[in-house]
DNA sequence: GGGTCTCATTGACCCACGTCAAGTTTCATG
DNA sequence: CATGAAACTTGACGTGGGTCAATGAGACCC
């Protein structure tokens, strides 16, 4: 019980990693856990990685699993038969996914980045979740700033021009990156998981994207590299104050 | 603490409710609480009554109390500084509304139907919430749910066509309703609320019903009522399975 | 350095849905 | 049962963004 001794996940994909050096120790659920707690949580995950593109689970197979993801980027879609695709989310280090009281997934996750996770069996992750109060308003709270999000998106879907979901979707992502005005903001993912996230074609994103830049909104650098000279303007543009 | 005793909720408006004998009981968040927790939970709660079209709050302002939805229909939407609308959602009876971690609401609520509501202080709800696990726990499958149909709607408005958005619309409220196929639908809401709800406008709502009435995919009778005389190739149209 | 593969950009054209403008139905009210 | 007023439907037409196709730009590999 040494207050030294590091927390250790299991062992898996030959990947060992101790809580207490871990990216998202204060930004993932384990942030309100004591350190006892800690202990008996951790014991209960594994970790594991995957490649970008790889997938972590499908819409409708069994939810027996959930995670935390700790380092990378992960997209969270769902799949018409034919192909159309929309893209509900994508998670970074500290998010939680795989949280589900119904018998399965309700959509599919893959990795857009090389990514790291932690991992518990859905049986046990709910006895924490009992024994654990602080545990259970955190994943509260949790729901709730998504579900906040996913109405913003609703809006954006419904209702915006394709300018506007642009600018929309620039401006969270630089202020989901803290990054000031000066600062680049590096887009990670895809144009067709841009298009397959805002309800548009890659098409559209691209010439979007082109005009913006020719106006002097943004500037690029690269396909995945975008200066944002002046917030404000941009913030006129995506029509929310 | 006879058993007998009714559990009365404080007046308010003039309307005085017995849980007992309230609709939502079986339905709302108070359907796992025990006798006294219910005792002080209703203690702890008043009742409002709203007339059909009146604002319960606005987007924006102080989320200072919460609300669950005992009778009626509710609607939540969003808007735009130029008066576009995106409705996210329409609750019923046991639904709950307001819940936030953040300070102010991020949506605002008006009365689709006559409603009645039970209403609880902010402060006091949240110290419910911490001597009732159960409450809690109830709660965060709520919004686990909500944000499943939240994503489900992402898919909607990102990637179906307008005959797919009617014909998906149709069978939840047809499901939510519990009808079989050959009772008809009660829409309740205006043209005007489907449209914002669906992303369309209220002319594209209108002619996609009259077209699909044409086919003899559903029957109208007056502009609310509709028989769906085929669920199934209504699903087929809607484009899951 | 050249070949190839993938992803992004750009152009030309098209169509589902939006806009604008009449009707028409419904329903509340005297 | 008239009389509005609001809600809904229908038609004509326009357009934002989709579709299809060609081109460009990296990245990777031999």
């Amino acid at each position: 019980m040494g207050q030294s001794d590091p927390v250790m996940t299991t062992v898996c994909c030959g990947a060992q990693v101790a809580c207490d050096q871990c990216d998202a120790r204060d930004l993932a659920v384990c942030a309100v856990l004591d350190e006892d707690e800690l202990r008996r949580f951790s014991a209960a995950a594994t970790t594991a990685r995957l490649e970008a593109g790889q997938t972590l689970f499908h819409e409708g197979e069994p939810a027996d699993e959930m995670f935390s993801l700790t380092e990378g980027m992960i997209k969270l879609y769902k799949l018409l038969q034919d192909g159309r695709r929309q893209i509900t989310g994508f998670l970074v280090a500290g998010d939680f996914l795989g949280l589900a009281f119904g018998r399965t997934y309700v959509y599919s996750a893959e990795a857009v980045t090389p990514v790291r996770l932690c991992r518990f069996r859905r049986a046990v992750f709910l006895r924490l979740l009992e024994e654990m109060p602080h545990l259970e308003r955190n994943l509260l709270g949790r729901a709730s700033s998504e579900l906040a999000a996913a109405q913003e998106q609703m809006l954006l879907l419904g209702r915006k021009t394709a300018r506007e979901r642009l600018a929309t979707f620039l401006l969270t992502i630089a202020e989901r990156q803290r990054r000031t005005d000066s600062e680049p903001v590096d887009l990670l993912m895809s144009r067709s998981d841009i298009a397959d996230y805002l309800g548009l074609t890659i098409e559209t994103v691209s010439r979007t994207l082109s005009t913006m830049r020719r106006l002097g909104a943004i500037a690029l650098d690269g396909t995945s590299r975008v200066y944002i000279p002046d917030r404000e303007a941009l913030r006129t543009i995506a029509g929310v104050g």
